[in-house]
DNA sequence: TAAGATTGAGGTTTCAATCTTA
DNA sequence: TAAGATTGAAACCTCAATCTTA
C-alpha cells in the first residue's frame, strides 16, 4: 500500500472519531453538564468494583499528565462527583471514589451516551460491523502498550 | 445490542486512536519537531492545489476555534512553515500558504508518518482490513456532517 | 532510589467581544 | 445583518521541581 493511501485510511479513522467525539461531548454537556474526560472518568469508576481507583490509574485512562490530573480531580471533587481519601495500605496513594451524586450522573450520562452512539453509529454500521470494528481496534490498542518499542 | 456493549465497542476505537496518536506525535516530534496538529495542517495544505487554504477551513480541519487557530497560525508563521496574505476577491479572507520550507517538512514528515503507521498498523491489520476500516469510518464521518441533527 | 501525588510557572486553547468587509 | 479574522481574559494542561512514603 502506498504511503499516501495509508495516511488517508488512518486519517479517516481519526476524522470520524473526532467528529463523533464532538457531537457526543455537545450532547453530554447539554444533558448532564459534563465534559468527555469527566464522563470517561465517571464511567471507569462506575465499572470498577468498589467504585474507586488510584489517581495514577485514572490519569492514564484519560491521557492526562500526573499534575494535570491532580487539578482535574480538584474540579471533579468541587463538583461533588468524586471524593478523595488516603490509602491505608500504601500511604503514597490516594483513592478517588465515586460519590452518590457521581454514580447517579454516571448512570444518566451512560444511557444518554449510548442513545447517541446508537443514533450516530448504528444508523451507518450493522451490529456485525461494529463488532468487527471493535475487534480490529482492540488489536491495535493492545499492540501500542506504553513503551513497546517493537 | 446492550448500552454497555455499545459504549465499550466505541470506547475501543477511541482508545486505539488515542494510543496511535500518542506514539505518532512522539515520532513526529523527534524526527521533525512538529506537533500532530501542525502535521495535519501541513498535510492538508500540501494536498491542496495552490498549496493554500483559508484560516477558517484549516481551523475546522484540526477542530480549533477561530481565535485559537489565529494564534496557532502565528506560531506556524514564526516557524517559517506558512505565510499569510490577504485575499483580493474577498477582503475578509486571509490565505494561509505553504512556504518552501513548509513543503519540505511536510514531505519528510509524511514519509516518516507513513513508516510509523506501517509498523504500528499493518503489523496488526491486513491491507484488506485497513481498507474495510477506512470504508466504515468514512461512512461515520460523512454522517456527522456539521449540524446534521438527524 | 523510586513511586504517587501535588505545586507553581509557562504555554496553549476557548470564549466573548471587536473590527473589517460583504 | 452576517461572515472572516483577531484580541484580551480566563480556563486548562504540561513540565519540572518538590514532598512524602516505600
Amino acid at each position: 500500500m502506498k504511503d499516501q493511501e495509508l495516511i488517508t485510511q488512518w486519517g479517516l479513522v481519526v476524522e470520524a472519531v473526532a467528529g463523533v467525539n464532538r457531537v457526543a461531548e455537545q450532547d453530554l454537556m447539554e444533558h448532564d453538564t459534563i465534559s468527555m474526560p469527566t464522563f470517561e472518568v465517571l464511567l471507569r469508576l462506575s465499572r470498577t468494583p468498589g467504585h474507586r481507583l488510584q489517581m495514577t490509574d485514572l490519569a492514564g485512562g484519560v491521557s492526562f499528565s500526573s499534575g494535570g490530573f491532580t487539578k482535574f480531580a480538584d474540579r471533579l471533587e468541587d463538583a461533588g462527583l468524586v471524593k478523595r481519601h488516603p490509602c491505608l495500605k500504601d500511604r503514597r496513594v490516594t483513592w478517588v471514589e465515586l460519590t452518590a451524586h457521581g454514580t447517579a450522573i454516571a448512570e444518566r450520562a451512560s444511557a444518554q451516551h449510548a442513545n447517541l452512539l446508537r443514533q450516530r453509529l448504528l444508523s451507518v454500521l450493522t451490529d456485525h460491523e461494529l463488532l468487527e470494528l471493535g475487534r480490529m481496534m482492540r488489536a491495535i490498542r493492545d499492540s501500542i502498550r506504553p513503551d513497546v518499542l517493537t
